[in-house]
DNA sequence: AGGTTGACCAAAT
DNA sequence: AATTTGGCCAACC
C-alpha cells in the first residue's frame, strides 16, 4: 500500500516525528514528510497539521515552508510567529533562516 | 467516479 | 528576485 488513508497509523507518524523536533529548530512540511516516511508529500503534511486541535502540545510552529517562510494564513501566522520568536528563531523580513535553524538528525 | 482544493516544492522562465 | 509550471496526494465536494 504506501497510500495514505485516515488510517492513524499515518497520522501518529507525522506526530511522532513532530513532537521530536527540537526546540530552537524546525523542519520543512516536505522534511516532515519524509521523515515520517512519505517522501515528496509535503501537501500531506499540512493537511495533518491543519487538522491537529487547537489545544495540542505539539510543536506545530516548527514547521515552515521550503523558503523559510510561514504557510499559514493570519491571524495564525501570527501566533507562530511569536512561538518562533519565543524559541529565539527571529524572522528577518519575514524569513527564518534555513541555514541556522533547520533541523538535520 | 471525477474534479477541485490545499499550512507544499523544485525547476524553469 | 519574482512568477509560472508541473508534480504531489488525501480530503472533500
Amino acid at each position: 500500500m504506501g497510500t495514505y488513508n485516515r488510517d492513524n497509523d499515518a497520522i501518529s507518524r507525522f506526530c511522532r516525528v513532530l513532537a521530536e523536533i527540537p526546540r530552537g529548530q524546525v523542519v520543512t512540511y516536505g522534511d516532515l514528510a519524509e521523515m515520517a516516511g512519505y517522501p515528496r508529500a509535503a501537501r500531506l503534511a499540512g493537511q495533518v497539521l491543519r487538522r491537529l486541535p487547537g489545544d495540542t502540545k505539539l510543536p506545530w510552529h516548527r514547521v515552515i515552508n521550503a523558503q523559510g517562510r510561514i504557510s499559514l494564513p493570519e491571524p495564525r501566522a501570527q501566533r507562530q510567529r511569536e512561538r518562533l520568536e519565543c524559541e529565539g528563531i527571529a524572522l528577518i523580513k519575514g524569513r527564518v533562516d534555513m541555514g541556522k535553524y533547520r533541523w538535520q538528525p
